[in-house]
DNA sequence: GTCTAAACGAGACGGTACGTCGTGTCTTCGG
DNA sequence: CCGAAGACACGACGTACCGTCTCGTTTAGAC
């Protein structure tokens, strides 16, 4: 059941770090992705060993972030559906801004667009997860009748998260603090369920929707 | 009110079309951008004369971009503000999926990432006319009162036109015939003010929702 | 015998005053041969007209030089021989060590190697006046019973000017003031008849010949 | 003693070969220097390992140069001054005409003309060694009472050594087979100590040292 | 005085070579 | 077998001059 009695030199743990790290670092202080040469010099490791285990920067960039941020995603399913959604568009939201995740991203989307390896990497590793945890909420909340159950679960994933990465990209608007709960206002009524409770206040059930968020 | 008595050899343009016809070429049949190189030769053109006229590949493909497509923008005020804006976005859509347009934006965003240069012209030639003629009929529903006053124009704008250029970008899901319509659809009960038709149901009225966060 | 009825404008001779200066400037300021753009630059003339006039920068530098120096050549037939060869040897060496002639002429050396049409040029309209003119007195002195019968005039001429020319393409020892002398007392004893003086002292003759000039 | 352990990939042999060799050959088939492109595509190496290992064309032949004729220096200190210095001067004359070192030669001096580095390799490497050869016989001759006391060593060897030069770079006169014999004829009496042999004859003398050269 | 043909200025253009940078592969040695 | 060091081929970069070309604009002498 062990691994096989592996021969020769293992490969070092230590290296691998300083790579990643020496990569990310590049990554963010410069606009273009760093080059396999400047990585290897700057953590102190051979170009040698860096294509021996990744084909390109673009993969070493991934792996670091995804390392880094493997969490980020879990949302407790007692959560009320808007409020799991909220959080999760928000937790992307100060990812991308106030982490070097956002950097990281940038370089890494650009990279994407050029190089089908990383398209798919990065498609399935980073974003994928994302919208899989999303759309489970979706299907939690018209399983439990929150949501109308005519709703395009993708059309409403992409529209909480695309605003997030298009300004990230564009840089034509900032990532507010509140960019989350505005956009999950913003698409809220039309995929609401309205609750059928007394109803006798009609101004006040809406309110509820969002007070507590902001 | 004629022009200068210009001197010298007047600039060739065959050369400026043939140019712009390689770069969009080249950047269509193949993942990455052309090199300055390949777009010399195919046009028939010397590298001197490339440089002589574009800073970069970006900036030919750029040029060629808007030189096909500078219409596309207007719209007309006599619409109504929603049809005004889904056909706007419908017009992106098809130019993003129908068209050259949507490699060439790839590629030129994916440029302008690690380039200022590119992103700021790009952002400012294509980018912010689009936006601006959107965000004029968002005002022009406010003013009319069609729209919620505190509506974040924005905001609006951005949620609109982000799903469509998420999914150019990643490729997780198809730019659909109805994504326009979709799009609209799933941001107009939060913005638009209700008419005040028989207003026999008092539930109806999403709109308390968000009067007051914009 | 004039000029045929010369129609339209005349060129400029202010126009070739200011390339030849500027050409030798540049010649003068730098290592390398002057550039057919910065020579036109500098003289403020537009590069066509150079070309118009002359087929590359050693030709500009060649009509110059010739220009400067087209004297220093002609010297008395009734100097002695010695005196006369002496002479011409050592303006020679003032040329190449004092005036820009030693900067144009090193340059000239070094694109005739290269260029058929300037070693030609160069050869006919700087080397070989100056050597017929060393020759005529050579042969001269033959004439007058001067100089031994079977002296082989080529010979001596290069012997007494290549010593120059080669100190100034290699660079290895100076252009001394008494380098002419110099060389023209190494040389005599070979070539001179000796004068039927008292001859009393079979060893001393050569000896005088050099001591004072060493 | 023997050498540090050499790290990394050795560097090819073969290639440092087909380098000099190519460009050796394109030098001798062509008026101006190679260019480094010429140079690898004709000896099959890339560009980068060219300007790895030469900053020039110029460095390039001066190598190939100083490995063919390394030796062709040295000479007997038994032989007699006079022949020591006329077998120099006439192994010179010999190389610069029937070996492919003249056609270097030529291309290196016009290189070393407008380039210091050139010119001080050039100097040092080649020209120095010689001279200095020169001057030891020159020495010798003085030590040995064979030459005068007041010769000028670095006058005496540019008078032996100009000439052949000359001729090469001018091409007004050819490197004729007797040209080291005549030179050293034409000089020997301006220098040489007469040997103290019956001296019966005063007028005889010079006359040999020449008649039968010209 | 025109007329006119050459000289001239400005600058576009196709080329060639430059020297550098980054890539990815290969070779050799040491841990 | 891992890793370091470094040679190497390749492709693209952006620049410098080259020599040619195509315009428009002088300008002095011929008519």
């Amino acid at each position: 059941m062990n691994s096989p009695p592996r021969r020769g030199r293992p490969r070092s743990a230590e290296r691998r770090r300083a790579v990643l790290d020496a990569a990310a670092e590049l990554a963010l202080t410069s606009a273009a992705l760093p080059t396999m040469d400047a990585i290897a010099s700057r953590a102190g490791v051979s170009r040698t060993t860096l294509y021996k285990w990744w084909p390109s920067t673009a993969a070493v960039l991934l792996e670091g972030l995804l390392e880094r941020f493997h969490t980020s995603i879990e949302f407790d399913d007692d959560m009320p559906v808007r409020d799991a959604l909220t959080a999760q568009v928000d937790a992307l939201v100060h990812l991308l801004r106030d982490t070097p995740a956002g950097g990281l991203i940038r370089q890494l989307m650009a990279a994407s667009i050029s190089d089908a390896a990383t398209s798919t990497a990065l498609l399935d590793q980073w974003m994928e997860p994302r919208r899989q945890a999303a759309l489970h909420h979706v299907a939690r909340g018209v399983a439990a009748g929150e949501l109308h159950a005519g709703t395009d679960p993708d059309l409403v994933v992409d529209a909480l998260f695309a605003p997030a990465y298009h300004r990230l990209v564009w840089g034509h608007a900032p990532l507010d603090d509140d960019l989350a709960e505005s956009v999950c206002a913003l698409v809220w009524p039309a995929i609401a369920v309205p609750t059928s409770r007394p109803a006798a206040d009609p101004a006040a059930p809406p309110a509820p929707d969002r007070g507590e968020h902001a």
